[in-house]
DNA sequence: GATCGTAAGTGACCAAGTCACATTCCAGAA
DNA sequence: TTCTGGAATGTGACTTGGTCACTTACGATC
């Protein structure tokens, strides 16, 4: 029934027998609608989440109302803000929103501890998850500090296009997600139309010449 | 002898016997020049860093040679980024270098994760510090993404003065520190210099109006 | 078909990054 | 001393990106 979720992790699925009937036992699981907010600052979470299904947008807000996207935390991750939160009580300035419905595991802290404590498998995708975030958080840092905007542009085009090359956002939902303005993805997004690479509609871009972003994509600087 | 340095850390002075024990017989002293690489792009560390004495700091380079500082790792800090490569094998493109000479503790990667599963001090030392560092590293992108560059700069520099106000470093060091480029930098302080808040010399910038600076570095936006 | 809220467009301007140089300073070598 | 090479800094022209104060267009619903 409620621990049948550890059979599609295979780091949790090889726990020993002792430690995964433990995290089965204590871990509950959530259910949580698109667009609610998991964390934020101020708000203090009080529970290991480890998510199941969905992902969950990490974004950062400014004074001035602009937004960036830091990561997702997608099916088989787990949230390490709230860890972070749970073991540090720092405050952060980012804040986490479910981007659909999400399931998630929730253990509480104390039997997370403890599962730190007696299972190296359980430590392995912890740490990793940490490292991985790290990564992301200077992948973030490395786009915004030294690429050009038309580059990280193409970039997510080609990323968030579905196969048919679609993708539905407004130009303040892809500002949001790069740190920019709306304004500047407009002019971006109509020099890209005007080189016949998408085409554009209310709410919607069209990815046309996948070859083409790729190219402005990779070239670097 | 090897061991007093653990006296020097609450969280580990705190530890029960056996395990205090088995940290210090397992760890060893490594002291290192000012200048030196410890970890980068391809190098894979080999132990977990305890810094005793010293500072490590951590930055990303670009393509184009331009770079940004991510953070520093001062003394009773641990390494993370060691720890991380430890633990996920990926490949982070920030490197870390001593920017002092630096007296650290290696601990084997056995042994840490020997502390990590029996000590709850060491677990604790473990997490904050990766808390701490994604906190500085969402410091950065908040800075890059949104702040503007005077206030950058009024904060490095108020940060940065010695008691007399002196800050020794060429343009092109403050730069490097903030992910900017060196003649954007001379523009900026020129202009400080001009409204009286900064004496320029070669090498040199002497912060004579902290006042005024702290009131940039605090204005939002 | 009128109305209203959201999405997108526009132009002027400022801030920041780039490029290609020209200067200036200083430490050693001649 | 004077010379000189390298490092540090200065400069102007230009591109890119961000801000502001709007206007215009779209589309759902009344």
């Amino acid at each position: 029934m409620a621990d049948d979720w550890i059979e599609r992790f295979p780091d949790l699925a090889s726990l020993p027998e002792p430690d995964r009937g433990m995290l089965a036992a204590r871990a509950s699981i959530l259910r949580l609608p698109a667009g609610r907010t998991i964390f934020a600052p101020g708000l203090k979470p009080e529970h290991f989440l480890l998510v199941l299904d969905g992902t969950v947008r990490v974004q950062q807000v400014s004074a001035g109302g602009r937004e960036i996207v830091l990561y997702r935390v997608h099916a088989g991750d787990s949230c390490i803000m709230t860890t972070a939160c749970l073991f540090s009580g720092e405050d952060y300035s980012a804040e986490g929103v479910t981007e659909t419905a999400v399931t998630a595991a929730a253990i509480p802290k104390d039997a997370f501890e403890d599962a730190i404590a007696r299972s190296p498998g359980f430590r392995r995708i912890v740490f990793a998850d940490y490292s991985h975030r790290i990564s992301d958080l200077m992948h973030v840092v490395e786009d915004v500090a030294f690429a050009r905007l038309d580059r990280r542009l193409a970039r997510y085009l080609l990323n968030a296009a579905g196969p048919d090359g679609a993708i539905s956002a407004t130009h303040q939902d892809i500002a949001s997600e790069l740190g920019t303005a709306r304004e500047v993805i407009g002019r971006l997004l109509k020099e890209f139309d005007r080189k016949g690479w998408v085409a554009l509609g209310r709410g919607e871009v069209r990815v046309t010449e996948r070859e083409q972003l790729a190219d402005v994509a990779s070239r670097e600087g």
